[in-house]
DNA sequence: TATGAATGAGATTTCATTCAT
DNA sequence: AATGAATGAAATCTCATTCAT
């Protein structure tokens, strides 16, 4: 429960973005589910965009932070991998993540100016590094089979990525779907 | 080279989806760029939203046929399978496919009623379909390992569908990462 | 009369810029005078900036209009600059000519863009490259003392600029200001 | 150097209304600027408008004081003519008067009560009543040729408007140009 | 005196859609 | 089939002013 309202504006902004993606979520909608004043959206973030970066920022950063609580102290490499991928999977479906602020209101399709890609990019870049040096330590520690770490997290992301959107986009996800994705990226990757 | 103007406006329509999405491509641009009349539009198109899945299906029609014509004469259900990724890859960066009309406009963001959502759906079922025949083939001939072939289906489309945002969508993809990708299917799946 | 609904505009635009200047002129008092829709005003004009650019290019072409045909005939170079005078304060003060338009919407106050200040600038030279014409007729026929017409040219514009605002902007300018200035010029360039 | 916050808001103030006209100029701007809250300028100002009143006033009186000290002690009633017109164009061109918020925000269009524009009225007219005055004495001294002082004051000051408009606000104006509005104004009054 | 969050009216601009020709 | 003028609702954004602290 924010307290004040610039916070509050950004908790509701969150949850409009993720339920209507960026341009069907309005001034006007914000301000009156938040109920306030339409006039400090702008007075407090400048304009739609900034205060759609502030949103964005904000998931991946609680995003990053839960996958590195949660992969942290796994026993080996193999391990480490597999929750990160758990946790990324959990996270995408968490109901108070809003998530879907990252999946509906595709950064790349949505953003204008380059410089707030970029700050989203090399926050992004960081789900990518994490990934890495948990594959490099498997293939130190043996478990997992001798594998390129960076293009190998840039497969694995992807299907998160994929994953992620048949569930959460798709009306024909089936239920076994995160299941059998863990399973699939265990197949590929153990030693 | 379209010689009719409806058909040229589909075309126009196509490229403009894909390059601006949805909200973004008006009919103003469509029909500037096409040297049309305004008008032309909804006359023969009847609304934005009509005439947005008449180029989002065309895209997957000539997408399924794609699919279809590659993977047809495949020896085993290992190549039938390896050759509809490899299939779905290239389509999604062949630059004649306007490919970019089902990426950058979700069908389920930017379609705002469930009729042609169901439409949509419809057709992509078939995607899925083809790919669970081309695994069940394969669980059969023995060229595959036993697994479930809807839910391996889903897997993949869903590998392909990140893959392919991370491509197209992103500025840190690598350019080995369709190939790993198909490494990565054909570790998963083989016998 | 204006027929067409544009060239309505333009005049009601005009109008409105001259009487409440450009930043009190809105869209909704155009198209509420004009009696058309709102929307019609972009439609036609791009945007506001445009729209105002249009009004003073408008004015200004039918100012040196004006200027050219009442000093064209003029049996002496000093009496072409006379004639060209009196045509200026004329035009000030004619009721139909929207004047207005170019004292109160200072064009470079009121221009965001070098480029639109550069078309009404380059219309205004015309202004002082004709009343340099006659002044150097005026002084190779002997109706005026040698002069640089330059320069000269220059200090009767802004005569003509200075008296014109007392004139149409300040409650005390007295009634024989005018003719006095006419005097004043006739004064100081005369043989 | 002023010390007080209220001091430091009108210089910034006359600043800013100099830079971008009245309408562009904001309270945001100017506290920012100043580097104080933006509640202050209400506080101290009570609104927009005194806020340019209080401005417009200030630059006023320093330009009076101006003429006075350079007009003053004149030898005749031509030099003291000449010295006045000297004055106002220095001032006008002096970096630090602030000339330009006279110059940009047209009291005549930027005012909206009646009051306010005659206590600027008012004040403005001390400056024909100065020309006059100096007028006057040449005509009996015998350094002026017989005229009407006061309308004569009125072109005079409108050539001095005019001349400093096209210096001040247009990219044409010539280096002689003020030398050679001295010297109009000197053939045309002297006796 | 000093602060800056908060308000809401109003401005410009966009754009799908309609319609007369 | 073809044109493009015309419409008006809705969006983003600005900003003077108020007010609690």
């Amino acid at each position: 429960m924010p307290r004040s309202k610039k916070k509050l504006l950004l908790e509701t902004a969150k949850e409009l973005f993720g339920e209507y993606g960026y341009v069907e979520t309005t001034f006007k909608k914000i301000s009156e589910r938040a109920g306030v004043a339409l006039g400090l959206l702008t007075h407090h973030y400048g304009n739609k965009e900034k205060l759609f970066l502030a949103a964005g920022l904000d998931v991946l950063e609680h995003f990053l932070a839960r996958l590195r609580e949660t992969a942290g102290e796994a026993p080996s490499g193999f391990e480490a991998v597999m929750r990160f991928c758990e946790a990324y999977l959990d996270f995408s479906v968490d109901k108070n993540s809003n998530w879907l602020v990252l999946v509906r209101c595709s950064p790349y399709s949505d953003m204008k100016t380059k410089k707030d890609r970029d700050i989203m990019d090399s926050l992004f870049e960081q789900v990518y590094r994490d990934l890495e040096s948990h594959l490099e330590r498997g293939v130190k520690d043996g478990s997992l089979r001798k594998l390129d770490a960076e293009v190998t997290a840039q497969v694995i992301v992807s299907l998160m990525v994929g994953a992620n959107r048949t569930r959460v986009l798709t009306p024909y996800a089936l239920p076994s779907l995160y299941g059998e994705v863990l399973d699939f990226v265990a197949k590929a990757v153990r030693a």
